[in-house]
RNA sequence: GGGGGCGUAGCUCAGUUGGGAGAGCGUCGCGUUCGCAAUGCGAAGGUCGAGAGUUCGAGUCUCUUCGCCUCCA
């Protein structure tokens, strides 16, 4: 598959080329017929926008990954603007002042979720490219909407009497002026009856909370036959429909509420591509472009599907008609697809929770559509995957690098989606059929939530399934246990309770208190002063901390290592003249180190000076933090350079690494990654840092970044063993490639020698794709290996004798000892030959007692005494254990018309008993389960069982025989009385 | 991070107050058949994920742990 996509992006690079020179006229004509012949494709309209802008000097920059690495507030990137952050909230400088490019988005997670929109209206995607143009503190309102209005009405001839603007009215509660200045502009080019005014909500753009905003003014497209919708602007209504958005960025929002103005004004501007694209060539749906089209013709190929004819549950007189529920299909199937090819190139993985579990649902979502309406069993939607490469591979290159892998990660996910449903509808048909059958027709709301909750059927599907069997669901009970289980999640997360009033409230002011944190790179002591602290909530000085009280302390310097970059925070001690605060650990919040903590003695005074003293595991810490580099670098060695950091995190006892691997790590491959870092470690090699500038640092060869996280301009970089300097003096040099190099914030040693020893502890599986590493290093990994070697002199060998339980005491051993991996593997594999070498002997045990036992039976059956035409049989068995009992029992029934047994044996102290009882006996009420509950107390225990066969036991061994008197006695009376 | 579910033969799964570990498919052997398909009879195959506990007795109950699934945050 791969192979035939070079072939087809550059057929598909060579079109674009012949029609760029073509340069054919474009004319929107008539959009009430939609008669016209599209002539524009959507790679052209997205190259004349491009082409636009750099004729106006915009610097035209590459979408950022729609996968957002460096943003945790942001599940996926969902407008152009998310990229330039940085640069409106004044953190970054940007380097060129105006920019545009089309930007990949995902909206699917957030609070107004409409993923269950997606399809069944013409214009919802979870998928999208969003076109933007900016300027950083450069041009304003004025170039920006007259470039907007000169790109559609001249350069694509859109209609004039067909578009709108509107601007913001104002607002008196925020003492905000209406946006006059983007009025009067659009007067000088619209009529006022299409210049519109618009209130805060659809006019006044914020990005948080805080931060940068400021009015926009839009853009609409009235595509109502005669030209009439004017009052239809913002009125959410598909005839009218908002194009462009242009946001002005001019205030900042503090935390206060307060607004006030920027001293350098932002323009930011957005505007959907897929709608464009429909209006431009007069579709009315943004799936009639050619943006799908050729996505609808490989759905209909690889489903052989009936055509796509683009009805809409909305303009049917019956919603789900089968033609229209197979549109819905089609489109659902083509966005979602289009998603997830996006997200997962660009290094998403479908997984319980987060991002990727909002990518399973939509996967799963296009799945159950495909299942339902075109009748797929199989996986289908990764053959869609090559369809989607060939028609966007040029405008994103992304996509053409690892397609494989992106339609073997969706090939997985539908197989193993295709059981849960198999298993589901089990479960469906049992609710079903219980409910027909008890109910009423009413499914119960928990077998519907056990659905949702245990197999992922969402309530929408169960309904539908529902209602093709003619039955309804309780909802309300439904309801009423999704909401419990939703406090139950949510009181599960609570922070220490201790501390849950050091949460800054949010929409309060409080002065940033800056922290210096330089000297945890030098020292775990530094002298500072008190600043003040978090308490419920507020930054405050006064009054003092007494004893016992609770804070996130904020000293003027300090020693302490705030968490970040997988790094715990630290703990340790403050002291004042006066008091002594512990510290359980260390945040980060804006530029303020919060110490968090409790006051030990003495009372917290602001202003005071205080000694910071960190714990001395923090020298752990360093040693493992160290390590963890090392061993990104052994990875790379070992397994190669598709090796990508996926994760870490760095404390005292432990390094944990995660990273992109597709198989376990075999025990070979273990062993040399650990013997490369000891090599490193042993080599003493200096650890040297120093700030550099990002893209100077982002030369050199053997430099590891994680992937798609985003880096500060000067940047620190960590390296083992290669002078830094001589590295930026000649960064393409192979030698550097045996030393690891890494952007790093944290706290290191100086040598590696310090390290003293590095063992791997664990190696396993945290999501599809992604294996974690568990190492640790100085004095515990010494007692690691040792404790290894010792368990292994434990192993017994083939002769030893107790096998058995020497083999389940060293087991429950292994379970919790931390000791090297490679020596875990290398004992289970002992054990495992032990294990056979066990069973063996059990099993000739037991055929070798089988003869003895039968020898026995023969001469209790020989000896056994009738009464009327039942045998007793009586006695017991030495050397016999339960099984053989049940097996000699067996043999007499077989051997006897009829008869009542009782077997005894014991082992040391402990009895068993067993009694068997024929069925003409049974059917006269003498039963085993009788029998044993008589007789057992006299040897002490008691037992049970059925009527045919029963069990018992004690622990009198000496008094079996007068047991199996008591047994006779009673038999004797019930069969013979 | 928290909740729920599952783990039994090579595969798909049953297993009801705790009381002899099962079915179907597959495998192997033997029949019927010239042979195949089909079919009849028979057999092999299990540390019931692992470890502890309760019990006379645990696949079943309790706890711990591993793996997978799933929902919520």
């Amino acid at each position: 598959m791969a192979g035939t996509l070079p072939r087809l992006t550059s057929c598909a690079r060579a079109r674009t080329w012949f029609r760029s020179r073509l340069r054919l006229p474009y004319r929107v004509r008539d959009y009430d017929t939609g008669d016209r012949t599209g002539t524009m494709t959507s790679q052209e309209i997205r190259q004349q926008f491009i082409e636009f802008f750099r004729e106006r000097e915009h610097e035209i920059v590459p979408s950022s990954p729609v996968v957002p690495h460096d943003d945790p507030t942001l599940m996926f990137a969902n407008a152009g603007m998310n990229q330039f952050k940085p640069y409106f909230l004044g953190t970054e400088t940007a380097k060129r002042p105006r920019a545009a490019d089309t930007q990949k988005c995902i909206r699917a997670g957030g609070k107004h979720n409409d993923l269950d929109d997606v399809g069944r209206d013409t214009y919802h995607h979870t998928f999208f490219e969003m076109l933007g143009n900016w300027s950083f503190g450069d041009y304003f309102k004025k170039e920006a909407i007259r470039w907007a209005w000169e790109l559609l009405t001249e350069k694509w001839g859109i209609e004039k009497d067909r578009l709108h603007a509107t601007y913001f009215e104002g607002d008196a509660s925020e003492g905000l002026d209406p946006d006059t200045e983007a009025r009067d502009l659009w007067l000088e080019i619209l009529p006022p009856e299409r210049v519109h005014p618009g209130n805060k909500k659809d006019n006044f753009w914020e990005m948080g909370d805080t931060g940068p905003c400021g009015p926009c003014s839009e853009l609409h497209v009235d595509l109502t036959p005669d030209k009439s919708g004017a009052s239809l602007v913002n009125g959410d209504d598909a005839r009218v429909i908002e194009l462009w958005n242009l946001v002005f960025i001019q205030f900042n929002r503090a935390a206060d509420g307060r607004l006030s103005p920027l001293p350098a004004k932002h323009v930011d501007t957005g505007m959907g591509f897929e709608r464009l694209c429909a209006i431009l060539n007069g579709k009315k749906s943004n799936y009639d472009t050619d943006v799908f089209a050729p996505l609808f013709a490989a759905i209909q190929k690889r489903c052989s599907a009936p055509d796509y004819t683009g009805t809409l549950p909305s303009d049917s007189t019956d919603p789900s008609a089968p033609q229209v529920m197979v549109d819905v299909a089609y489109r659902v199937i083509a966005d979602h697809v289009r998603c997830l090819t996006f997200a997962l190139t660009d290094g998403a993985i479908p997984s319980n929770e987060g991002r990727g579990y909002v990518l399973r649902r939509i996967l799963r979502r296009a799945v159950r559509y495909g299942r339902q309406y075109f009748g797929m069993q199989e996986p289908f939607l990764c053959d869609l995957v090559p369809a989607i490469i060939e028609q966007m591979g040029d405008s994103f290159p992304e996509l053409t690098k690892r397609p494989d892998h992106v339609i073997e990660l969706i090939r997985d996910e539908e197989a193993s989606f295709g059981k849960t449903l198999t298993r589901g509808i089990q479960l469906f048909n049992d609710a079903a059929d219980t409910a027909v059958k008890q109910h009423d027709g009413l499914i119960s709301g928990a077998d519907a939530f056990k659905l949702h909750d245990t197999y992922g059927f969402p309530i929408d599907l169960t309904q539908l399934m529902a209602e093709e069997r003619d039955l309804h669901i309780d909802i309300g009970e439904y309801e009423r246990l999704m909401e419990e289980a939703r406090r139950q999640a949510r009181s599960g997360t609570k922070l220490n309770p201790e501390f849950q009033h050091l949460q800054l409230k949010s929409g309060v002011a409080f002065p940033i208190l800056e922290t210096d944190d330089a000297p945890k790179h030098e020292g775990l002591t530094c002298a500072g002063s008190i600043l003040g602290w978090l308490k419920d909530g507020e930054v405050i000085s006064t009054p003092a901390l007494g004893k016992d009280d609770t804070a996130g302390l904020i000293l003027s310097q300090t020693s302490f290592y705030a968490e970040q970059g997988g790094q715990v925070g630290d703990v340790g001690t403050i002291k004042t003249e006066s008091g002594v605060f512990a510290v359980e650990s260390t945040i980060r919040v804006y530029d303020m180190l919060l110490h968090v903590g409790r006051v030990q003695s003495g009372l917290i005074k602001n202003d005071q000076p205080a000694s910071c003293l960190v714990a001395p595991v923090r020298s752990h810490t360093m040693q493992n933090h160290t390590s963890t580099h090392v061993l990104n670098w052994a990875l790379r060695e070992v397994l190669g350079e598709n090796v990508q950091q996926k994760g870490s995190l760095v404390d005292p006892e432990k390094t944990r690494f995660d990273f992109s691997h597709n198989k376990p790590v075999a025990a070979d491959e273990l062993r040399r990654i650990e013997s490369l870092v000891n090599e490193q470690v042993t080599a003493d090699h200096q650890v040297h840092t120093q700030e550099v500038d990002q893209k100077q640092a982002l030369e050199i060869n053997t430099l590891r970044a994680v992937f798609g996280e985003k880096y500060p301009d000067v940047v620190r970089v960590v390296s083992i063993g290669a002078d830094i300097d001589e590295m930026l003096a000649d960064p393409k040099n192979e030698k550097w490639m045996q030393y690891s190099v890494e952007f790093c914030g944290g706290t290191h040693l100086q040598k590696t020698a310090e390290a003293e020893d590095f063992v791997l502890i664990a190696e396993e599986a945290v999501a599809k794709g992604v294996r974690r590493l568990v190492g640790i290093s100085g004095p515990a990994a010494k007692e690691a290996r040792s404790k290894g070697e010792s368990l292994l002199a434990e192993c017994p060998s083939q002769e030893d004798v107790n096998l058995a339980e020497r083999l389940s005491a060293l087991q429950t051993e292994l379970e919790s000892a931390v000791i090297p991996i490679t020596k875990r593997l290398e004992i289970r594999d002992l054990l495992g030959e032990v294990q056979k070498t066990i069973k063996a002997q059990s099993k000739q045990a037991a055929t070798a007692a089988a003869g003895d036992v039968m020898t026995r039976a023969q001469e209790l059956l020989d000896s056994a005494q009738f009464v009327g035409d039942t045998k007793i049989i009586v006695g017991e068995v030495p050397q016999a254990n339960t099984d053989a009992l049940r097996g000699a029992v067996d043999w007499f029934r077989q051997k006897t018309e009829s008869s009542a047994v009782l077997l005894a044996c014991h082992d040391g102290e402990k009895v068993t008993l067993l009694a068997g009882m024929s069925k003409d006996l049974i059917a006269k009420g003498t039963k085993a389960g009788d029998l044993i509950r008589e007789i057992a107390p006299i040897v002490g225990g008691k037992g049970g069982g059925r009527p045919d066969m029963a069990q018992g036991g004690g622990s009198k061994p000496e008094a079996i025989g007068a047991a199996i008197e008591g047994a006779t006695a009673w038999l004797v009376e019930r069969i013979g009385g």
